[in-house]
DNA sequence: CCGCAAAGGTTGAGCTTGTCAACTGTTGCC
DNA sequence: GGCAACAGTTGACAAGCTCAACCTTTGCGG
């Protein structure tokens, strides 16, 4: 029974070994997010954000695949560390447009730095296998 | 400012578009968790056992990178579907080995199959990016 | 101009995940 | 035999998440 000939597909392969990436990849989100004394949601969400652009609560809900009534939690957490502000529209006052404080400008950029850290199985790869794996990457996802 | 030299390694760039892949899965999970009447956790677990070696819950816990105590609610929501048992360990009374059902184990199984779907993006590559994909990843990972 | 449906957000209820501390039962070692 | 260590469960508690209900604002149609 564990003999059982199952045909992967060489691209089904490659998804199955991406996924164990991932996986390794949980347990250092939940690290990194808490040594910026962040939950891992709450992390997601002001890397979501943009401090060039800011968006209304709905906008950044759908970036986030979540309800509106959590984003509300959320952005109550990351407002009361001083990371984002809610401002009042200016067209319309029915919406709250979530700004990046300096300081969470700040913190968003440490965290992008940390997040944009290779695990060590890619920083192994050859610079050639590197160089190739980003540029198939590129044609898959444009 | 959005011209700031930021100076991106391939692998660094190959990292991050992965990263764009794992976003667009975690939807998925959930959705498919769903079609089988499990939580995402639940489906974790399930998928992480394997039919034919049962094993303690705390090997279980820690392959999840959990706490032995959140592991006792999920087998108990698995075992309530008939999908996993609760056997008692042969030469120690203390564990809890854990055995795939029949059921279970045909759960599992579509599971499996619908998981190791590969996204469109990545089933649109050629067929040679496709083999080197999976070639690069094969060196990195073993 | 009025009325009203629809949209953005917040609130509260309720469920699940997850952690920690305390506890029970079992084991193995000194 | 005594005792520390281990496996698992339980209870308390914080947080994420969804849904339904609600409030305010908006904009459209009559």
């Amino acid at each position: 029974m564990g003999s059982a000939a199952k045909r992967h597909t060489p691209v089904e392969d490659a998804w199955a070994l991406m996924g164990r990436l991932f996986w390794q990849l949980r347990p250092r989100m939940v690290r990194v997010a808490g040594e910026f004394g962040l939950s891992p949601p709450q992390l997601f969400a002001l890397k979501t954000l943009d401090p060039d652009n800011p968006v209304p609560m709905s906008t950044l809900a759908s970036a986030l695949h979540c309800d509106n009534s959590n984003v509300t939690g959320l952005v109550d957490g990351l407002e009361a560390q001083g990371l984002v502000e809610r401002r009042l529209g200016e067209h319309d006052r029915r919406v709250r447009m979530l700004v990046v404080t300096e300081r969470g400008a700040e913190v968003r950029a440490r965290l992008a730095a940390v997040m944009q850290e290779v695990p060590p199985e890619l920083a192994t790869l050859s610079a050639a296998d590197q160089k190739a794996l980003r540029d198939i990457l590129r044609r898959a996802l444009g």
